[in-house]
DNA sequence: ACTAAACCTAACGTTATACGTAAGGTTTGG
DNA sequence: CCAAACCTTACGTATAACGTTAGGTTTAGT
């Protein structure tokens, strides 16, 4: 049985955060020991922690919300299942588009850092330098890639 | 030549945020007509574009501004080559911890879809059904690996 | 020369997220 | 018994990235 203060301290977070993430509904209300303080078990701690996780992963509070609250309702039907599981097709083909866009973020910084590393005048750029410059194609494609 | 509309409509932002760019310094001040309106180069279109992109690569305008700046000043020090190269190297490193974040989710929702698919009891998670879950060394760990 | 559309500056407003913090009172544990 | 920890309520805060008036000026086409 932790406290709140004991819960915060494990997981790393504040007291308030935990009364705040009980308000939006991210965990149960937990029991309460005779006259109103809450008691946490280990299983309240193994869901605040994935809580934090999936924020760590990016996902804001009203995300993780959602996807929490697919798993509450309906104990057993099959719809339920199919919907979970498109849910997460869905949050996976997300993560799937903002990687790609990193992967080209790394990129154009990778061949920034090469042209910093090769190129002579890396300050005349873009302009007459450019006539000559290795990296031409790249950066022609990397801007006239943004017109989709 | 554009005026403030067209570059605008080329760049598919509104007039507003091209405005609060020059504000923020991300762009240069234009050259103006006679009494007072903004015109703009093919170059200053290229700078837009580009910015827009690091924007979508998830960068803040703050951490776009950064970039510029270090490419702005001193127009030939070898000191400053090796300054935007460590710069650029610090953002390739964070983008690389996202990437890696990124991907830890993605393979957390690919075994919450592969339980969802296979496993019988998925509402009692985490409960009694664990004793037999195929995938409870995963979800341990994946809780277990925030404690750092 | 006229006029509607486009532009100008200045400054306040907005939406959202994720808590922080203060106030005033109650419970708990050593 | 008393300080530390807890409780609720509710207002405050910070940042981001523009949106939106308001009131006036410029420009381009007829």
């Amino acid at each position: 049985m932790y406290r709140i203060g004991d819960l915060a301290r494990e997981a790393d977070v504040t007291v308030r955060t935990i009364r705040y993430y009980e308000e939006l509904g991210l965990i149960d209300a937990p029991d309460r020991q005779d006259r109103g303080q809450r008691r946490y078990t280990d299983k309240d701690l193994i869901y605040l922690k994935r809580i934090i996780q999936l924020k760590s992963y990016g996902l804001t509070l009203v995300e993780i919300k959602e996807i929490i609250d697919l798993g509450q309702t309906d104990p057993s039907g099959e719809k339920r299942r199919t919907m979970l599981l498109k849910h997460y097709r869905e949050k996976t083909s997300d993560a799937i588009t903002r990687r790609e866009k990193l992967d080209n973020y790394i990129d154009d910084l990778q061949w920034h850092i090469e042209q910093l590393e090769s190129v002579d005048d890396f300050q005349g750029c873009p302009g007459p330098a450019c006539a000559d410059c290795k990296y031409l194609e790249k950066c022609r494609f990397a801007v006239q890639a943004h017109k989709d």
